[in-house]
DNA sequence: TCCATATATCATGAATTATTGATATAATGA
DNA sequence: TCATTATATCAATAATTCATGATATATGGA
């Protein structure tokens, strides 16, 4: 990961409809989603929706696979990780007593 | 958090400066840095600076009080961590052993 | 091979964002 | 009050991004 990388990253998450898209696939874990159940759900005309795909696809926050006419995207949790480790390196000074409380809020509740 | 905060915050993180000066504010912890600290650091002029701290102030990444002539900024860590929640809400479809890893990466290591 | 379905690409105009020079405001000290 | 330091705001141009209509490509089935 580097600062390049990780603008890139959020760029691509600074867009309502590719924030949701990313949420859903979060949402859906190893399921993954067709791109038309995409854009169904989300209520995005095909062409909009495929290039906003591949602006995700782009920065590395999801992956694909072909799947007979149609492709299923899945989020990529390793990558996301990547970027939230590289955003909060060193945190808080090195000091653990005042990085705990975040630690605690930023906690996965699943 | 809803949609319209998050992409704003991700927005303000698209951008190499503002990314740099985050990174800096997280790592520098409760100390903070002075505004003229962080242009120094980052080599980035005073005007473009401002308004580069302007657009995270907006987005409710980063605070700042006055002290003395200067002003000092400060990361916003519990707005960071809700935004991180807000994207990885129920992530991995609801299955436990299928965040495990992704939690192991992502945690804190200071 | 021909058709239907699913997704991607292209070109374009509208809107947004970034940087900069110039200038303004705020706080301090002489 | 005047000068200095620190930061913010303004106006303008340049660059980037967005959604869309039209069209192209890929897969599967008849």
């Amino acid at each position: 990961m580097d600062t390049t990388k990780a603008t890139t990253a959020f760029a691509a998450l600074s867009q309502p409809t590719r924030l949701d898209v990313f949420r859903l696939l979060v949402q859906a874990g190893k399921t993954g989603l067709l791109a038309g159940e995409i854009g169904e759900k989300l209520n995005v005309r095909q062409n909009t929706m495929s290039a906003n795909l591949l602006v995700m696809l782009n920065a590395g926050l999801i992956r694909k696979t072909r799947e007979g006419r149609g492709i299923r995207y899945f989020a990529d949790m390793p990558a996301m990780a990547d970027l939230i480790g590289f955003m909060l390196k060193d945190c808080c000074g090195g000091n653990v007593d005042e990085c705990k409380p975040f630690l605690e809020q930023v906690a996965c509740k699943c």
